[in-house]
Order: C-alpha cells, then sequence, then structure tokens
DNA sequence: GCGAGACTGTACCGATCGGTAAACATATTA
DNA sequence: TAATATGTTTACCGATCGGTACAGTCTCGC
C-alpha cells in the first residue's frame, strides 16, 4: 500500500513550481528533473506525453484546488461575505503577495496558450462565475455582479503583474485590500481584521460603479 | 542619404512583435531572423549583445512611445480628464482591446524578470506616477490619487491577462470603460463618446473607494 | 523463491539553440 | 577609382533541447 517509490502525485507540486518560475518553453527536462529529482526515465514513465501531460496535471491540480478552497464557497457557502474574505485570504497566501507568479495568467500570455485554451478558460470562467453567484446572493444586480467579478479577478492578475515588476508586495496588498473594500457588503457587526484598515462607509449600497 | 540597406530602426517594430508573440526565450534566432527579415550576421551587427540588446532596444522604444503618448500628456496637459481619456484610448488601441500582449508585464512574470527589472520598473513607475499626478491635478487627495493610479494601471494589465484567456477583446473593453467611470470626473459640458454608455453620476465626488 | 509490473538510470537520437568568424557585397567618402 | 565603413551571407561551433530505447532494479502477489 505504501510504496517506497515516488508517486506521480509527489511530482505535481515541483512541477508546478518549476512551470511558474520558467515558464513553459523555459521549463527544460533537466530543471524539471531537477525540481522534482526524477529522471527523464521516471518523467516518461509518469507523464508518458512529456512536458504538455506535465502542464495537464499540473493544470488540473491547480484547478481542483481552487475549486475546493475558493469556488466551491463562493458559490455555496450561506455566508457570502465570509466566503468573499475568505477568497481573498486565499488568494493573498496562494500568490504569496504577489511573490509567486499565476501559472493559469502566464500561459494565457504566452504563446503557449493555444495548447491549453480550454483549460485557461476554464480556470478564469469558474473563478468569475462563482464569483458573480456570491455578489448576486449578495443581493446585487446580475449585471452589475458579473462586471464587479470580471473586475476583481482581472484586478488579482494585474495586481500580480504590477507587485512583481514593482518587487513590492505591499502592491498586491494594497489591491487585495481595494478589492475587499468593493465586495463585501458591510451590513453585519461581526468584527474581523483586514490587513489594513477597510472604512466600511458603503453600507447599504449595493450598486457601485 | 537615404540608405538602400536596412537600418536598425526599422527591426524594431518586428523584434518587439516576436517578444511579444513568443516571450524571451521563445523568440529563437530563427523566428527573429524570419520576422526581420535579416540573417543572423546583421542581427550581431546592430545587436552585438544579442537578444538581450534586442529586448532592451525595444523596451526603449516602447518606454519612448507610452512616455510621448501616455505620460506626458498625462503630466503636462491642461485637459486633465482629456488626457485621461485619450490614455484609455491609447491603450485600447495599444494593446488592440487585448489581443496584444504587454511585453513589459509578460517580462515582468517571467524568469528574465532580473534582467530587466529596472527597465520593468521604470516602466510601471513612470505610468503610476504619471497618472497620480494627473488625478491630483483633478483635485484628488494625494494618497487616493497614488491608489487609484496603481488600481488603473494594474487594471489594465489584468484585463489584458483575463480578455486574452477568455478569447474575447469585450472584457478588456468593459475594463477600459469601467476604469473611464472611475478616473474620469464628469463636471464639464462637453459631449463625448464612450465605447459603451458610462452614466455620470459620480460628479463632484472626488473620493471614492 | 519467482514471475510480473512498476519504476529508474543511462546512453543515445536528430534537431535546434545562441553565438562566432570570416569572406563577401554594397555604399559613401576622399 | 581607391579606401573605408557598413551591412550581409554562409558555414560552423559546442551546448542543450525534447524525446526514445532499453537494460536494469525494485516491490509486490503468489
Amino acid at each position: 500500500m505504501a510504496r517506497m517509490v515516488a508517486e506521480r502525485a509527489d511530482a505535481i507540486a515541483p512541477l508546478a513550481e518549476v512551470f511558474r518560475e520558467h515558464g513553459y518553453e523555459g521549463a527544460s527536462l533537466a530543471l524539471i528533473g531537477k525540481a522534482t529529482g526524477l529522471g527523464k526515465g521516471s518523467l516518461y514513465h509518469f507523464f508518458p506525453n512529456g512536458k504538455e501531460e506535465m502542464v495537464r496535471a499540473v493544470l488540473g491540480e491547480i484547478g481542483q484546488w481552487f475549486e475546493d478552497a475558493v469556488y466551491s464557497p463562493l458559490r455555496n457557502e450561506s455566508d457570502v461575505n465570509g466566503a468573499i474574505r475568505a477568497m481573498l485570504a486565499s488568494t493573498d497566501q496562494y500568490f504569496r503577495s504577489g511573490r509567486r507568479v499565476c501559472l493559469v495568467g502566464a500561459l494565457a500570455v504566452a504563446n503557449t496558450r493555444d495548447l491549453f485554451a480550454q483549460a485557461i478558460r476554464g480556470y478564469f470562467v469558474a473563478w468569475v462565475d462563482a464569483l458573480q453567484s456570491a455578489l448576486i446572493r449578495q443581493g446585487r444586480e446580475a449585471d452589475q455582479s458579473r462586471l464587479l467579478a470580471e473586475e476583481a479577478v482581472l484586478a488579482i492578475q494585474g495586481a500580480i503583474i504590477l507587485s512583481r515588476a514593482m518587487d513590492d508586495p505591499a502592491v498586491f496588498q494594497r489591491a487585495i485590500d481595494q478589492l475587499r473594500g468593493r465586495l463585501v457588503i458591510e451590513n453585519d457587526t461581526s468584527n474581523y481584521e483586514g490587513t489594513t484598515d477597510v472604512s466600511p462607509q458603503n453600507e447599504g449600497r449595493l450598486v457601485q460603479d
């Protein structure tokens, strides 16, 4: 049952990291081997279709993680504001305040986009849809929710780029704080702590643009 | 005076395009040669330090274009709202509504970031600073202007990613429209046409978060 | 112990990589 | 026209690329 040998699943996290850091073309089999501790033989045993299959496995894992940690709560959690706050906190952690690249976003920009177009699109569509669902359950109009959800997802991607370009994680955190102020409706009495002060001055205003 | 031979300057636009489409590592000398119509010999004659120098030349050209077309008007134009609208229009055109990648943003995400860190940082710092200057001249507070400027630049980068991932330029245009509503203060009587209707409901409200 | 799969290390493949060298063509100047 | 600067072509270099082949090793059910 408990094998001594490495498992395919163990390779996925290092794979994700090496693709994040070097991109699809930049991640050579030498780098991949170093990152995973696996030789070419093992790599092609686990992923017979080479790098493409590795990336697909990584994208699947990423999608599953976001589904469980972010999308599903956004769609199903009864505490909508809590789910949104959790999304922002998870996002901040996951992307390490912009120090960590979003692999899906990076692939969307690279010329390899076509190869993984479906997975890339699915990742973002699921995110926007789930967030829109949460915003609608807040009482917002469907159209406004769509716009706002798009805006939020897009801002996170942009924040990664800008904070990396500036080499300043605070840029990312400011963007997250900004989003919290825009997405969360402050009509409850529960106290929470944000990373910076968010003045609750938009109580009751459901529509805001 | 009028040379028959190609000039270095003529190579920069094709170079920019090939780096945009394939990234730094993905743009092989074969692709570069095909894009520019120049052989390796000519390329290394114009750019003795190879690809790195080519990218630096491209970044310089890009920076100059944005300086003239965007940053300078933002800093100096007396019609501040006009300069901001012009920035949004230029940006929409330049990035072809998200169909065209931002090379600087792409480099900021790739592992080649360190090589061009200074140029990348300079590009974004200049943009944010220029936009902040315009927002301050609108009458906004300095801190709010900083936040808003960062948010706008970040949103443009994110919009490129999202619209490419969705394969839908409308995503980019919606983001631009959203930004216009947030950045432009509608207190003048001049009529203009946006790409979509922007309800002027924030008259006089200088601070908004 | 033994066969069967699962896994791994290594040698190897043709292609392509970025970059160099130098002969060659062209254009400008004296 | 001779000399020079400028640009171009071509052949070539060693290194590395992604991928394959396959012999070998390990672990397990029997």
